[in-house]
DNA sequence: TAGACAGGAA
DNA sequence: TGAAATCCTGTCTA
């Protein structure tokens, strides 16, 4: 029976959802927290319900029948029943197991893993690769402190969560007190958002919170939310980031919004390894040793201090020998930061059970309506491939497929063509290979920014940006990890890495810097081409974060 | 002591 | 899938 709907749920645990519904918007924003978004094409986009997004959802406290009755009231059709039961059960296994501290003082073990269900118990005992860690009990099994992360990360691979709720140790304490003024001179005060996000990881007196992970847009404050957490927190904290930038970026932060003392904050890099009651450390150090098979030297900085906090930046980009040593500091504080939480090498879950659940997460669209981001307008551009090159398409294998259509030469045309149609706006043309940005640079009269260019040089192009002298500049993969690469109202995406939606919601994030006008972001595509493949799997990210896509073909579109 | 650069890693 | 960017260490120069 039709009821009419927007949504379609399917037995096989995908959801499909009729983009030209008038409650579109509405399903989207319903089904958005417990599910995660597969497929975005032009009229029917797919969500799947994933044990993942399930427990995110349980987490943070999403019930089984609010899920239920979410499906219900947006469903054309009547929701099949063993969609329902298996969002109950999934959501009904977090919580099945609760990790405490031990109650029983004369116990060896320091941690009780409580466990009501007895099939669930019988379950586990019989994995052979949890049963070393766990010492059957009456009621669950006794846990060593030192497995803690071990058997959470063991149990979520038999697909049993574990709500931690045992003690956190407190580390040594450190104050961190932020300005009401910045030390810029302007005033500094907590946006609600931001606000929220503290309160939902450190929630309140809740057992089981001070752990877990932030999401939220590029240029919407994270560094900003971490001090705020670690005032909240007050003790000794290591922040991890993802390149030397980033780490002098937090530094400069905290000199700005801080009242901590210049001399309490230290780097620990390749240049410098300096331990302070803050320390700002890169993943590489930390990931780096002589050869293959050897230890971690760097590991020993998380001993280095007692930290009361670890800050994970970019989390979605941890290091898979860096989850190594997560397992084993289950008693810190750690909070994991980030844009987007999708990782695309099934590590996703490591950072559910090691770093922790999503506590918070905002969507772009909630920060463009209450104006804390620009408005961005999205359109992919569908270009032909010239007629010779259409020949060779056809021909190459896969692999130079991709790179004749990336390299699509009419794509230089499409772009002068923006350019002009664009005067007002200051404009970032991306890309993904050198020559092909060579050869736009040139067109443009543009200066190019690619890893080669020194830093000096770069920082002479940012001015030369900033101030106006140069309208548009050329930028390859170094778009991805410059933090300092100043903002614009209008990014052509000329190409990019197999779809990879982390990249796209970076280089949105450069243009949303609030500002009167809307900001424009193009994405020239090949028509044809395994790059509409690329570009609907890097559309997702967007379409979930409720960004429509205008998709038009370069010969008839009206540029405005 | 700083910088420039090469080579390796993931 | 491959290209590109990064960071680390070590060595050389001034």
């Amino acid at each position: 029976m039709d009821m009419g709907g927007p949504l379609i749920v399917q037995s096989d645990m995908t959801i499909l959802l009729d983009a030209h519904d008038p409650l579109f918007e509405e399903a989207r924003v319903a089904l958005s927290p417990f599910a995660v978004l597969e497929k975005s094409p032009e009229h029917m986009h797919t969500y799947r319900l994933t044990p993942l997004s399930l427990w995110n959802a349980a987490s943070a406290g999403l019930g089984a029948d609010a899920i239920e009755n979410a499906l219900a009231r947006f469903s054309r059709y009547e929701v099949p029943s063993g969609v329902i039961h298996a969002a109950r059960d999934f959501i009904a296994r977090f919580g099945t197991l609760v990790l405490h501290d031990d109650p029983d003082a004369d116990s060896t073990s320091e941690l009780f893993l409580e466990c009501a269900d007895p099939a669930v118990a019988a379950e586990i005992a019989a994995s052979r690769r949890l049963v070393k860690y766990l010492v059957p009990r009456p009621g669950g099994f006794g846990v060593l402190l030192a497995d803690r992360g071990t058997v959470k990360q063991e149990l979520i691979r038999l697909g049993r969560p574990v709500r931690d709720e045992a003690r956190l140790s407190p580390g040594d304490p450190f104050t961190v007190s932020l300005r009401d003024t910045a030390a810029s001179g302007s005033p500094f005060t907590l946006r609600p958002y931001q606000d929220d996000a503290v309160a939902a990881f450190m929630g309140g007196n809740t057992p089981g919170n001070g752990y877990g992970v932030i999401v939220l847009p590029c240029g919407s404050g994270k560094t900003v939310v971490g001090m705020a957490v670690m005032s909240a927190v007050g003790r000794k904290t290591l922040i991890v980031t993802t390149n030397i930038a980033a780490a002098h970026q937090w530094m400069d932060e905290l000199h700005d919004k801080t009242a901590v003392a210049h001399d309490d904050i230290g780097e620990y890099s390749g240049e410098r390894k300096i331990v302070k009651p803050i320390t700002v450390a890169t993943y590489q150090i930390l990931t780096w040793r002589q050869e293959k098979g050897e230890e971690f030297p760097h590991f020993d900085l998380f001993r280095k201090q007692k930290w009361g906090l670890v800050i994970f930046d970019e989390v979605h980009l941890l290091p898979a020998p860096v989850f190594r040593v997560v397992a084993e500091i289950q008693a810190v504080r750690r909070l994991g930061l980030t844009a987007t939480l999708v990782r695309e090498d099934g590590h996703e879950e490591d950072v559910f059970s090691l770093v922790g659940p999503k506590r918070c997460d905002v969507p772009w669209k909630e920060l463009e309506r209450r104006g804390f981001i620009a408005t961005a307008v999205c359109r992919e551009v569908r270009i032909p491939l010239p007629q010779r090159d259409q020949i060779r398409y056809a021909a190459a294998d896969q692999r130079a497929r991709i790179r004749i259509a990336a390299e699509n030469s009419r794509k230089v045309e499409a772009v002068l063509e923006l350019v002009e149609n664009h005067p007002e706006d200051r404009i970032l043309v991306i890309g993904q290979y050198l020559d092909q940005l060579g050869a736009l640079a040139q067109a443009l009269k543009a200066p190019l920014i690619t890893g080669k260019i020194p830093n000096p040089e770069r920082e002479r192009i940012y001015s030369d940006f900033k101030s106006g002298k140069e309208r548009i500049i050329v930028v390859s993969k170094v778009a991805n990890f410059a933090v300092d690469l100043p903002d614009a109202s209008m990014a052509i995406q000329t190409s990019g890495t197999f779809g990879s939606r982390q990249e796209e919601a970076q280089r949105l994030g450069r243009i949303l810097r609030p500002k009167k006008r809307n900001s424009y972001f193009y994405s020239l595509v090949s028509l044809y081409t395994i790059e509409e493949e690329f570009s609907s799997n890097r559309r997702r990210f967007l379409t979930e974060q409720g960004y429509r896509y205008a998709i038009e073909a370069w010969d008839e579109a009206e540029w405005n």
